[in-house]
RNA sequence: GGGCCGUUAGCUCAACAGGCAGAGCAGGGCACUCUUAAUGCCAAGGCUGGAGGUUCGAUUCCUCCACGGCCUACCA
């Protein structure tokens, strides 16, 4: 039957309920979860939710009602509900959103049933809910009508209850730790943080570009400079780049800064944060990865950047012409890069980062791809800064904060020098407030939505954002 | 951006090698007052994502377009 005939027998039914004096949707009704129905329940009880399934029998019928608690199944039956309320029911569609007063009872096949004595249509479906058995397959669908997802599919309900579970953990977590979560500007004048590309937008009034914000870090710092000591972020960044199973344009990230700490304390509170995580969602510290299983047992690996190489067989990574070899040797293509970094990133990517399951922090990067950190005592070149890995998927990024202004100056400017695509602009605010002091501090990021990839074993990050980003259907 | 794959009824899927497009569920009708993927019977439902082309004939082969998936690239 075609999409257009099935809508028109629902007008019908709409009609039909409005011929009867009733609104088809309908307003307060007080009930209770339907979780919290048990047998020795006594007495009448009032739910409402969904109907899920339909099994007529003539003049009685047995219906499947969901709320968002769970699922109970309800009977009806002519001799209890008489004439009028049973032809209503008989204008009941899968789909439909009830009200319901009755009492439990069991069948006798043991099912714990609620025996319908009124009840109220509070929201006519006039679309068609898919399937009972298989239900919503289609991703393109899955996506693009999340509603549909969450109603057919409880696999997808737990995914986002778990992503929720984890934000409150986190929450209760670093609030216990004397953090405050703080909220910072999503429009900067000049994008910072990070290395991507952003999203411009206008404010008219002003008449001026604004950005998106690619990360938080550079004001969460002004405010360590201000006097708060613990503060955390937990909140969306934007970056305009490709879109893949690892990247959504809007994504989530906690950003935090401690003062008075360093990465060594952020290495601690990763671990300790992450742990909290999983005690409180898994009963177990393994838990499964595709064919494997993650282990969070503590204390996390730490292996150095630096040893990374060597075990590759790279003697010296500063080398490009080491680093060359090590592709060749890997059989690994070069992709056509010649800057070291660039090929030191992507050698990581392939031949390391796959590798680092269970939680790994690697540590000690070079001083060229962390603007913001503090340098290695006695070692320049190089900064104190960890990325955690886990599951294949950097998870965490982590430094000391550089708080010396001039020094912050220089490296900016050393910036500007290396090519980049994207044009940059030396952030005079941020210089300007180190020069008042920021105390030394450790400074945190973790990408949530990763997080909860690894933790709800999904593979795409599409599967852990209530509404990733789409192209529109024509 | 590049490569590969996909798109058939509202949903889930068929249709060998180019020959009238077929089920189940949902929806409609009838029967049925303990079913649970209820059951039985009947009828209906399609411009096979869109536009071209090849062919006597295209869901099937070719080209282009749209949307999606996977891989890849950019995202230190």
């Amino acid at each position: 039957m075609s999409e257009d005939a099935l809508r028109k027998e629902k007008m019908t039914k709409i009609e039909w309920w409005k011929s009867q004096g009733i609104e088809p949707y309908g307003r307060k009704f007080i009930r209770e979860p339907i979780v919290s129905l048990t047998a020795e329940r006594k007495g009448q009880i009032s739910i409402a939710g969904r109907i899920m399934t339909i099994r007529r029998h003539g003049k009685a019928a047995f219906c499947d009602v969901m709320d968002q608690s769970g699922k109970i199944q309800i009977y009806f039956k002519k001799d209890i509900l008489g004439e009028v309320l049973f032809e209503r029911f008989r204008n009941l569609d899968v789909g439909d959103i009830i009200g319901i007063k009755g009492e439990l009872f069991t069948t006798h096949t043991g099912q714990l049933t609620v025996l319908v004595r009124d009840f109220v249509l509070l929201s006519k479906i006039i679309g068609t809910l898919p399937e009972k058995w298989h239900g919503l397959k289609d991703v393109e669908v899955r996506y693009r009508k999340r509603y549909l997802d969450l109603i057919m599919n409880p696999q997808a309900q737990k995914v986002f209850e778990t992503r929720i579970k984890i934000l409150n953990l986190i929450r209760d977590f670093l609030n216990e730790a004397g953090f405050v979560e703080v909220e910072t500007p999503m429009m900067h004048p000049i994008p910072g943080g990070a290395e991507a590309r952003p999203f411009i937008t206008h404010h008219n009034a002003l008449d001026m570009d604004l950005y998106l914000r690619i990360a938080p870090e550079l004001y969460l710092k002004k405010l360590l400079v201000g006097g708060m000591e613990r503060v955390y972020e937990i909140n969306r960044s934007f970056r305009n780049e490709g879109i893949s199973t690892l990247h959504n344009p809007e994504f989530t990230m906690l950003e935090l800064y401690s003062a008075y700490d360093d990465y060594q304390e952020m290495m601690k509170l990763t671990e300790k944060l992450i742990c909290h995580i999983t005690q409180n969602i898994f009963d177990t510290e393994e838990i499964d990865f595709g064919d494997t299983k993650i282990n969070f047992q503590s204390p996390w690996k730490k292996i150095y950047w630096q040893d990374c190489w060597k075990q590759l067989g790279i003697n010296n990574w500063r080398d490009v012409n080491d680093v060359k070899k090590a592709f060749s040797d890997l059989h690994l293509d070069t992709e056509g890069k010649q800057d070291l970094f660039e090929l030191l990133d992507l050698l990581f990517k392939r031949a390391i980062e796959p590798k680092l399951i269970d939680p790994t922090f690697v540590i000690k990067f070079p001083v060229e791809t962390s603007p913001l950190a503090k340098s290695w005592p006695g070692e320049p070149s190089m900064v104190e800064r960890f990325e955690l890995f886990i599951g294949g998927l950097e998870v965490a990024n982590a430094y000391s904060e550089l708080n010396d202004p001039l020094e912050q100056k220089k490296r900016f400017e050393q910036e500007l020098q290396r090519p980049s695509e994207r044009p940059k602009v030396i952030d005079q605010d941020y210089i300007e407030a180190l020069e008042y002091g920021m105390p030394p501090a450790g400074g945190l990021g973790i990408g949530i939505d990763r997080l909860v990839m690894i933790l709800t074993g999904c593979n795409s990050i599409r599967d852990v954002i209530l509404f990733p980003l789409l192209r529109p259907r024509q």
